[in-house]
DNA sequence: CTTAAATACGACTATTTTAGTCGTATTTAT
DNA sequence: ATAAATACGACTAAAATAGTCGTATTTAAG
C-alpha cells in the first residue's frame, strides 16, 4: 500500500537519464537496456510524457527523446497525474461514488491527510528527483 | 497508486467508532452493520488491533471491543505497519532484493521523498483521525 | 451443563489492479 | 526501398487486494 507504480518509477528513471544526456536524442531502447526495463512499457510511458510536453519525441532513425523544460519544473502531483490520474490515498477524495459516504466517520480527517500529501507533492518537482 | 487499503480504512472507522462509544463494549458486528463493512474481514482486522493493544477484546456474550490508550497515541506509521507491514512508496526502501539497484539512478531522491512521507505519518496519530 | 453470542485464526476463492506482451501503423534518415 | 525509430490499442499474465468459509475457543445466562 501507498506504493508508486512501476510506470511512474520507469518514467522517473527515464526523465533523469534524458536530463543527464541532454545533448543527445536518446531512443527508448537505450534506456530500456541500460536499466533493464521492458521496452514496450517504457516506450508507452515515454509517449505519455511526450504528449504532456515533459519530453520531446523525434521519429525515424537517429530519433529518440529529449528532456524539455517541463522535465524540471513539473510538480510530482502533476507528474503522477499525467501517468496515473489524480492521486489520493482514498478514492472518495476525488470520486463521490462511494456507497458509505453518508455513514463514513473518517472522511474529514482522511481528506486532511490527503491535503498534506498533495501539499508535499506540490512542493516537490522533477528537478528534485531527476 | 498511493492508496491505503480497505483494511486500513475499516480499521480507522472501527477505532473512531470505539472511541465515540468508549463507555461500552462494541461487538464487531455492530460496526460491520453500521458502516456496511463485511463482518469477517472487519473482525480479523480488529483482531490485529487487539493483538497490538490498540483496542481490547472481550470474548463471550456481551463481549466486544473497547478503545485503549494507544488508540489515540499510535502514529499513523505504526498503525499502517501493524496492519500492512512497513510503508514505503517503493519496495527498495526496506527491501534490498531489487535487481536494478546498481543501475538505479533515482534511489537517493526516492528515499528522500519516502523520508518526507514517513515524517508526515510519524507526526500524525490516531488522535488526529479517530 | 447446554446454549448462544462473541472473539480467534487459517485456508481458500474472487476480484481488481498492475505489469507486461504483441501486432500493426507511421514517420523519416540513409 | 529499407531500417530505425515513435505511436497506439488490444490482449494476456501476474500480483495484490478483498472477501468468504469453516472451525475452534471463550464465557454469560438460563
Amino acid at each position: 500500500m501507498l506504493k508508486i507504480t512501476r510506470k511512474v518509477e520507469y518514467a522517473l528513471i527515464a526523465v533523469k537519464h534524458l536530463k543527464e544526456n541532454s545533448e543527445n536524442l536518446i531512443p527508448a531502447n537505450e534506456i530500456s537496456s541500460s536499466y533493464g526495463i521492458p521496452k514496450e512499457i517504457l516506450a508507452k510511458t515515454m509517449q505519455k510524457l511526450a504528449k504532456a510536453n515533459i519530453i520531446k519525441s523525434v521519429k525515424g532513425p537517429y530519433g529518440g527523446y529529449k528532456a524539455m523544460d517541463k522535465s524540471s519544473s513539473t510538480t510530482l502531483n502533476d507528474f503522477f497525474e499525467i501517468l496515473e490520474g489524480p492521486t489520493a490515498i482514498m478514492d472518495c477524495y476525488f470520486d463521490s461514488g462511494c456507497d458509505h459516504l453518508t455513514s463514513c466517520n473518517i472522511r474529514t480527517p482522511i481528506n486532511k491527510i490527503n491535503d498534506s500529501i498533495r501539499n508535499l507533492f506540490d512542493k516537490l518537482t522533477l528537478a528534485d528527483i531527476a
